[in-house]
DNA sequence: TTAGATACCTTGACAGGCGAGGTATATAGT
DNA sequence: ACTATATACCTCGCCTGTCAAGGTATCTAA
């Protein structure tokens, strides 16, 4: 991505979780979504961008499925569970007081 | 500190750099300044400092010299260099490109 | 048939944060 | 005299998240 990662690192999952909240995607989706939101500044690297499934699966902030498509690759969708909403509103509560936070401390 | 690190992450070498801009520092000093300006709900770790301390150090952005106490614990001092403003100014506009991204792709 | 887009996945290396441990000096209270 | 607390520095090794590199498979257009 073109914005150093070490900044983006620990918003991951609450970008994921938001592309999700207005409906199920999927994991290349979503990443198409996220660049053509940022001019291609940022991009989760696929590994990243699977990782962070396994965990928010594994936390039950996600259900997936397979998707039907009889044609083309075949693809596997995710959906945020209620337990997903209340945790994203919460990542976002973080930020924003970790955004004021640092700019406080920036001269 | 109380907001999630992984949140701060990326922004340590940036936030102290920023307390070295206005005047020369210690470790101690520096995060005793950072905890007073966010009622401590930002507080870099010890060992977090010392290994930021070395990265600085190593990529010339301060230098360092130890204070002349008669009394007390010895101190050991830090100064910007005018690479590390220059990098500063770099890191404090990326943080803020990173800001408006992230913001961009929050619901 | 070849290239590129779509779509998924795992492994292992790397970097930064930090818990736990250590050293040493000064002061205030008991 | 002893103890606790504040000041002030440091290292080692674990943990976590990112991602380069590698892999599989399908479809379309040149």
């Amino acid at each position: 991505m073109s914005i150093g990662s070490e900044l983006l690192r620990g918003n991951t999952d609450t970008i994921i979780l938001a592309s999700l909240v207005g409906h199920d995607s999927y994991g290349y989706l979503i990443n198409k979504e996220i660049m053509a939101k940022t001019d291609s500044q940022v991009e989760l690297k696929d590994a990243t961008l699977y990782t962070a499934f396994r965990r928010l699966e594994k936390d039950g902030l996600v259900n997936t499925y397979w998707g039907d498509e009889e044609v083309g690759a075949r693809r596997k969708y995710y959906a945020i569970t209620e337990k997903g909403r209340e945790v994203y509103e919460q990542y976002k509560e973080e930020w924003l007081a970790a955004k004021e936070l640092i700019d406080k401390l920036l001269v």
